[in-house]
DNA sequence: CTTGGGTGCTTGTGCGCGCAACCTGGCCGA
DNA sequence: TCGGCCAGGTTGCGCGCACAAGCACCCAAG
């Protein structure tokens, strides 16, 4: 099924064929016409061949997203949806693809090529190498800015709510606690840097910072270290952390929250029924997702992007996990070694 | 960069230079051109345009997979990355991408124009009639076979095992825990049948099957109808809902696994330091993803689809959540209401 | 000195589409 | 009567590549 088919069917030619499913500016058909063509394209089920078109056109209408190496959560799920419902309404087509390091794979931005490649998280140096030698100029976030993943909204403004959450709870002492995970690593070091940072200008200490694992017997141990420490409040990387520390709090006669606050990320389900429930960071990812299509259309039309797009929300879903800081104990303060 | 470009730089044709870059059987090119073309090649950075090359071969060497709407866990990843690594090998590009009824948008498979599309699960009708539509026949699993989701090995054995679990423990009453997520209504319920088959086959029986919501403060009372109804055993339907009857019987003050042993699906993190542990079903992910890229493999080289592939290995992972049967009181039996 | 058969390349065509440029016929004003 | 104009098309070219078919050249056999 090709234009020129319908176009024999409807006894025009293949240009007019083309004009009418292509809306195309300037070009004159009579509504007849148009009609008679739309008709025949639908009964003979006309597809019109994307290659031939990105061929044409010397335009994919493809953006490819490109998913940091995380487990996929709810959050980033809605996120994706939205973004590709708003590409879509522009004819674009989104696909959503996540790289791993070690592959020997061809990075699909080479198979595909895509108009723009969107970075959920900016790209590593290598990346952008393979893709600017895959062709693609058009990239975001801009690599040009040279932006710190640290500069990324999205990224930072959930550890910075933890903190002050923990902050406005009167804890003065607090740890982070990451993900053992290899894949976290990443994103993890960066959570990190942004509850430092937000701690030191909260003026709070942020006492000890570590990644924990369930199968490892010695967390119920850091949990007394940290408490005979002074820590009163935990930031957990994310809500898997935060009921790993949770649990393993309360099976070590812990005390949650009134000896330990932990305030997750995310706001998985898990966190609404983990015994206890878990404090945690959201984000209004339909906001999220809409700002990054739109970031991703600005620069595949050719506009400037348009930097000023109102940061979407972050909000605290307050639990049982998190409480009012108990007030220090004497001789506690040491720093936990090890 | 087009081929053009090197064949000029090398001073040769443009058909040598594809006859070399394409290793084209039956072009005969001296070592020494074909080292020129290499070299130059390489120099100038050409990478071929794939829309140009999809149109002229007829062949996109894009297969694209299906997911479901649910939550990707960490399993499925692996499975994923498996078989594109196959598939990548064999110098196809894989792209997956989640389907929403709910979507007004384009489905990527009019998009893309994939060679074949693979499903995780069977496609609805619906979209089998939206991918044929698209001019796409090259489908798995076979539609044309009609197969039930329950013939799909992946989906039903995980179910299987959970019921054979508790069965080996004694366990002759069991129950059947859904989610609630709508997004997972129909995986839940070919797994309910299949665990329905399965204890009818083993002479168990299934005494209630519905889904759990911790939201709703119904369920401790649901897990109390579930015990004086004699039911010792839950099959969940994944790990977060195990967690959830395990977490809400242990607050009801109903011992796990004495009273009531609860066995999740996928193995996650999660099961292994949630409080209880739970005894949960995984599956050799990466088998499964080398056996989905060869069903995909033989059908877009026109093969017939080998059927007799080994099916990927489930496993059963015990953990504290599971434990004998207790023997049934007197006056217990009855079928719970509501 | 021709003939035949490789080898190693080139020319040419088509994939399906977008779009620039070019026709054609009717109508209107001069 | 004629030129100009415009609606409503048409023809044709090019996008970059794959591959069939052709073509020059060389060497060995007759």
């Amino acid at each position: 099924m090709t234009a020129a088919d319908v176009a024999q069917a409807v006894g025009v030619s293949r240009a007019t064929v083309g004009y009418v499913l292509n809306d195309t500016p300037g070009a004159r058909i009579s509504a007849q016409t148009r009609e008679r063509v739309l008709r025949e394209a639908a009964r003979l089920g006309y597809q019109p061949s994307t290659a031939a078109q990105a061929l044409a056109r010397g335009r994919s209408r493809i953006v490819l997203v490109v998913l940091p190496d995380w487990p996929i959560e709810f959050t980033l799920r809605t996120h994706l949806e939205e973004a590709a419902r708003v590409l879509d309404d522009a004819g674009y087509a989104t696909i959503t693809y996540t790289h791993h390091e070690s592959e020997h794979a061809q990075p699909l931005w080479k198979l595909v090529d895509p108009e723009v490649v969107v970075g959920l998280v900016p790209f590593t140096p290598a990346q952008l190498r393979s893709i600017r030698a895959a062709g693609i100029s058009r990239i975001t976030p801009d690599p040009d800015e040279r932006p710190d993943i640290g500069a990324v909204p999205a990224v930072v403004a959930g550890p910075r709510l933890q903190v002050r959450h923990l902050a406005s709870l009167g804890h003065r002492a607090l740890a982070f606690a990451a993900s053992a995970d290899r894949r976290h690593a990443g994103l993890a070091a960066v959570r990190r840097q942004a509850v430092e940072r937000e701690a030191a200008a909260l003026g709070l200490d942020v006492l000890d910072a570590r990644a924990v694992d369930h199968r490892d017997g010695r967390l119920p141990a850091v949990l007394r270290a940290w408490l005979s420490a002074g820590v009163t409040g935990v930031v957990a990387f994310n809500d898997d952390i935060a009921g790993m520390i949770a649990g393993t709090a309360v099976r070590a006669r812990i005390a949650v929250p009134r000896d330990l606050s932990v305030v997750g990320h995310d706001d998985t389900p898990m966190a609404a029924y983990f015994a206890p429930t878990i404090s945690s960071v959201g984000l209004d990812s339909v906001g999220f997702g809409r700002w990054m299509a739109r970031q991703a259309l600005d620069l595949a039309e050719g506009r400037t992007p348009t930097a000023d797009l109102p940061e979407p929300a972050v909000f605290l879903v307050e639990r049982e996990s998190t409480g009012p800081a108990r007030p220090p104990a004497a001789g506690e303060g040491a720093r936990p070694s090890g």
